[in-house]
DNA sequence: AGATAAACGAGACGGTACGTCACGTCTTAGG
DNA sequence: CCTAAGACGTGACGTACCGTCTCGTTTATCT
């Protein structure tokens, strides 16, 4: 959300010839970064519905501007600082020639792992809902669903069809939703926490529901 | 939530001998159909975020006392709101002798005919959101679905392990998320409504993912 | 206030000739006390402003519909509780051959003596605002006022304007403001207490401002 | 009340040298003239016990935030709407060589000017209520008490007093009591208004209150 | 002895207001 | 031009009372 808007300090937008394009200061990395740390634990805390911007500004000492300056919306916010938060995580590096399985759970381990504790699975509660309420707030969490889930799948998926291992009138929506629906179940309709041995389960479903035959 | 307090007019309490049991006037059903009405439409409308008891309320032409006195929490009025329009459909009603897969298809439909039109998908939507927000919401949502879905389904589970057809050591929880997640995905994660056919499609892959071998 | 509307038990009204009246339970006494003393404790414990008509009807367990049935407002109970608790203490009594100062000073001695304590003092300012606040219970207080200091302050002063002590162009309501006025600014004006020795005081400035010549 | 909290624009506070003192916006002056009109004409319609700050707010087109910011309760603020209408008149000036009688009035005149008018009369009586009500409502108008009418009053008593025509053990309680008692007497005993000439005849009766002999 | 009617306790109801909190916008002064 | 601070109008929160009402019980009088 954030990062497409204005360029942060560093990834400076081109300028073609010497003609100066803004004066004055940068958007600062600083508040931005306490803002995000404390979006997240404030969901974290006060989940979705009492999520206050008001309280995360006082806590980020930052002022309720800037907040609405970068962000479209609270929601937006929300999601961001969730994302934000499993960016900062190292990626799970799985090479291509790894078993089908391992690159698929290599998918959705990030999000495992970031629920596995209380908090994390308060925050991406939070998040997820701020999703689900606000139109921009659930395009920002899908552009990231589709890049980092929906677009490596399909990639596995297609190699796997053409060695004969998944059918060939596979469904990449059936797959995200095997794959993702019950991290959403615990998460959401049971308010729960999700298990820890989990990821070989799902993975598994998806390749029996999408099995030849 | 509500009905467990005191019983509606007309379904009052069983009283064995001339025990008195409460003097002074009996909880009003005509305002209760009036505030889950409004409840949901005040959903399907603003959405669980901007859920407003106060324009339920308004709408009602209902107190807010009134609704704080038979509801815990807006959350739980939400849930509420749901599931009783849920219940005012007629059940579908599967013999118990029908195929198992129109038998778990059963337990899945109404949820599904109701999510159908967007007003159904926006209410439900929140619900959920509440369900998700609220520890007591989330406890009648919960209450409900054990009710209506998992008895049920482990009862059906429990005979086709028997017959063979599904796998001694099924697992009711994956059971469960294999037929909703992908629900839950659909209305939440991608804020999309769920389409026309696709019960079969979800209790194929229960099926597929508890076979046995 | 309430004794106007309907009698209270024993002093039945008379009926002439045998016909019926009313049948039924009359006024329950024991409920119009515990009302008046719960309400006069709520007076001298929230005051006016915060007087709850609810909160009486629960210390005196009684039902606000009792409350309402036999009191206009919850102005006039206020003052009939203040003024019922005054005319519980036995009355003071002056022979009319006493000094007239000391006659005009029992018509004051009650009400002092009632705000000297520090909840006498809250629950008579808080009968006066009501007094103020509302036109039914102003009048209520008024009909006391008029009975038992205005008539017979004027008997007296008529009496000494004949003797020549007091001038004859005396004037009624320059009395009684002069004699209650000073009470009703250190009770309302300065929250205060009235201090002890005071009756004397106000007698004698009455009596010099009244002073012929 | 609201003046001692934080300076209007225009009276800002004395920075003795470059330091900042505030960022951020100053309290609106329009703001709080609305409120304080508003709130002076809330008392003179509804009385003291209906005051009703969500109303003041609405006709003033401020937040409820705004005045409970700047005022400790609807009391104080009460209160201070009929000081501030108060002060609004030009003031009443009496050379301190004139008559003391002149000068005595001086003190009771703008007070009774305001409650001649019948709103004035309700706006007052309200003030007075609430002033009697609340604690901190009561400070504010006592230390109003103080300075515009019990200092001045004191001075003149003591210069009288010199000049021998004061007792010498004059007492400036029974001095006020005797000025203004009356004035609430009339105000809230009686709930009516208060006669056009009246001024003279309280000062008089001070004056022979405290005559000396 | 019923039957009748009123008073009672309890408390639900539609309202209004409370005092607090958060929203998103705007204003000020510093860097 | 960004930032922190924070005042502003708007409006919702959950609670407390208002005055009216509806219950089922109790009590007193009349047939």
């Amino acid at each position: 959300m954030s990062e497409d808007d204005i360029p942060l300090p560093g990834e400076d937008a081109a300028l073609d010839d010497g003609v100066r394009r803004r004066v004055g200061p940068r958007r600062s990395e600083a508040s931005t970064n306490a803002v995000l740390i404390a979006a997240y634990n404030e969901l974290s805390e006060h989940g979705w519905r009492d999520f206050s911007v008001d309280r995360v500004a006082k806590t980020a000492k930052a002022s309720k501007q800037t907040i609405y300056r970068w962000w479209k919306s609270a929601a937006c916010l929300a999601v961001d600082a969730a994302l934000a938060r499993l960016a900062d995580k190292p990626p799970v590096v799985v090479a291509p020639t790894a078993d089908v399985r391992d690159r698929i759970a290599a998918l959705i381990e990030p999000m495992l792992v970031a629920v596995r504790t209380g908090d994390g699975a308060h925050a991406w509660r939070g998040a997820l809902l701020a999703a689900a309420d606000d139109g921009d707030a659930g395009e920002v969490f899908r552009a990231w669903f589709n890049d980092k889930v929906k677009i490596p799948l399909r990639h596995i998926l297609a190699e796997q069809a053409l060695k004969g291992t998944v059918r060939r009138d596979w469904d990449i929506d059936l797959a995200t939703e095997l794959l993702f629906g019950p991290i959403w179940h615990r998460l959401i309709a049971m308010r729960g926490p999700v298990p820890e041995v989990y990821s070989r389960r799902l993975v598994e479903s998806v390749l029996k529901a999408l099995a030849p035959g």
